[in-house]
DNA sequence: CCGGGGAGTGTACGTTCGTACGCTTCCAGG
DNA sequence: CCTGGAAGCGTACGAACGTACACTCCCCGG
């Protein structure tokens, strides 16, 4: 028994501090002592609270991917047909391409480690699967299929270009990208 | 004045040995010693021919990029139409995400690091560059632009999921950015 | 008022790190 | 043959690392 005199924000602060981290300086340079004083906790307290260094990285990445996941639902969730979930798309693209540096990287950080460790892949799956079915609302599975990975190149390609391209160059590949008349005659599998 | 017993090779495989083991570990786990072992060399000679780490990384993934452009030269570059371009296109993704699971991750790595310094952002550059340049051979410089981030949405996600997709919904998706007839009334600019 | 015990921490240990630098090796010019 | 000096390497040093663990503190049941 016996509680009461817990700090139960150590923890949050603690995974909240290891992302600032990681997104200012990147994985290579996170350790222990780095993380407690940015969280302005003692070093025996990382032990304390997790596992080692790779529980913590692995539960800040769930995290992460929790509020990404929530910047999706907020954006598309509200969107009531085609063409609202169309500038829903543009909007997404141009707010994680140019007002949040800090999203950016955490997600080049997060799909970096995925590419080479299931684990991470898993939160990327989570992340891909909730985006889909909030885009298949709207769109054919195909479609959605296609969108999802088209916000992915133009919120990098936007964000690391050296002029970005403009909301009108992104609304017109949304544009053709979901536009399903007149298909093509291969690719089908639609519900 | 004294040449002749020096191994012009050194820097060359310390480069490889460099790139191979980002691919494996990662650039957390990258350290002189660990490059010095796997490339066969004593650990004087990292601080002998790199000035320091930062210097051997950034050399590195240089070379990466001059390989990787290599690559979208290969595929790009033999295309004579519109129809062969696509094909190429379609190509490049699945080989991309599907064979070279190193040239993924230190793509993933590039991008993390270029998301953070504008060092690293400089090489992203050239690399987008030269691919429109091949894109542009066949397409007005808006649907290259569009068409190069769908690239990299496709790749990253295919590489990343679960079930990855097959190459007519890849092929799908290219028919419908490169879809140019018809045009939505906004975003113009084409030569 | 008292003591038992869990929550939380300071410190110390063994390892690994980047880097500097004195040393060996070996060719070129005499 | 010798020898000057560049090329390249082995090793040592201080800093930083992850982790374990003995310890302090304070609440709660009695």
């Amino acid at each position: 028994m016996a509680t009461g005199h817990t700090d139960p924000q150590r923890r949050e602060r603690i995974l909240a501090a290891t992302l600032d981290l990681i997104a200012e300086e990147g994985i290579a340079r996170v350790s222990h002592r780095r993380i407690a004083q940015r969280a302005g906790v003692p070093l025996g307290s990382m032990t304390y609270h997790f596992s080692g260094i790779e529980q913590l990285l692995r539960e800040a990445f769930g995290r992460f991917t929790d509020h990404i996941v929530a910047v999706f639902d907020e954006h598309l969730g509200a969107a009531a047909d085609r063409d609202e979930a169309c500038q829903a798309v543009a909007d997404l693209v141009h707010e994680l391409s140019e007002d949040s540096q800090r999203d950016l990287v955490l997600t080049q950080e997060l799909y970096t480690l995925a590419a080479r460790q299931p684990a991470y892949r898993e939160l990327t799956h989570e992340w891909m699967r909730r985006s889909r079915v909030h885009l298949e609302k709207h769109f054919d599975p195909d479609t959605a299929r296609q969108l999802d990975a088209l916000i992915e190149g133009l919120t990098l390609h936007r964000a690391l270009a050296r002029e970005p391209h403009g909301r009108a160059l992104t609304l017109e590949a949304i544009a053709r990208v979901t536009t399903t008349d007149r298909r093509a005659p291969e690719a089908s599998d639609t519900p």
